[in-house]
DNA sequence: TCAAGATTGATGCAGCTGCATTTATTGGGC
DNA sequence: GCCCAATAAATGCAGCTGCATCAATCTTGA
């Protein structure tokens, strides 16, 4: 192979990066002020309740959350620092490695992951849902999956009572 | 109206709205990496340079170029002296409005804006162009844009000789 | 067994962002 | 002309992010 890229991209792929940059801020947005006047803390934190309450028994390793979340890991170990702070959730021992911990989502954590999947759902349902029929939703997800096959080996099946966001 | 929208997602369009946040930051890490690791300065440099280099006379007033941007204005105010104190654009008095000023680009900022883009739209041909045909930027395009309908009154129209990312 | 390297998690620092406020100037109504 | 609201731009502060690094612990291999 060359060293070189040398192909340009077409006005019609450059036109799409430009939607998919502009219009993806658009979108969130709105959905995150409707969160944040609704009271809420930001996404992040939904993200992480949302992983923990689907762990076995509502714990993980911090490890185990960044590679779940995709954030590195210096924002894992504060994230999980503020919901700790907030009684969202507790660290527990690990026996078995005592580098690593156990966070464990608390009652508190639970509550309010499920109150913020109900304005959150809400909010997907007003910029995306009303916008889309389920089958152009369906087209669209096609499209950006091929954005990145061959690239990252990416998980995230679907959800059940929830979404995760990045 | 009632109060409160009932309605939830459909799980295609949460889907969408997974794929939507997800990939875009995947796509987005990519190119910037890219730009960075060829040393250059970040995106919103970039699409500060062109507004300005496509100005009339390469010279915009900066609540102009925050309209164009569509970011806050603090965000451009400090944008503007990163570029200044860069060397890659000048402030220019304005006359007619004496709150006012002028952002001209300097030939520093044209160089350095036609450079990023040689490499910045290698890279979106690496990471969109390859992966979607023309046709199905296109529909990508088309199912973007209609996310944004009845909210925004965005602008934008096409990319001659580079693409605004936000 | 023990030293070298890998892994887990935390943290100091610099830079960036949002929010609120400040300063300067303009324009409109009376 | 004068006062007051609106607009243009800058900035202090708090919080967040990325980077680099650190300390502690585990694993591997000679």
């Amino acid at each position: 192979m060359g060293v070189a890229m040398k192909r340009r991209p077409s006005s019609e792929v450059t036109a799409a990066w430009i939607r998919l940059m502009r219009i993806r801020s658009r979108v969130l947005d709105a959905v995150e002020l409707e969160l944040k006047k609704a009271g809420f803390p930001p996404l992040a934190w939904y993200d992480a309740l949302l992983e923990l309450s689907r762990a076995p028994s509502g714990e993980m390793r911090p490890v185990e959350l960044e590679r779940q979340m995709l954030i590195p890991q210096y924002s894992t170990s504060r994230l999980i620092e503020r919901l700790v702070d907030e009684g969202l959730a507790a660290r527990r021992e690990c026996k078995i490695d005592k580098r690593g911990q156990f966070v464990e989502i608390t009652e508190a954590g639970r509550e309010l992951q499920k109150k913020m999947w109900s304005a959150y759902s809400a909010a997907i349902e007003k910029h995306v849902g009303s916008k889309l029929s389920d089958a152009d939703a369906v087209r669209l997800c096609g499209l950006l999956d091929r954005l990145v096959c061959s690239c990252d080996e990416a998980q995230a099946p679907v959800a059940r009572d929830g979404a995760p966001t990045r």
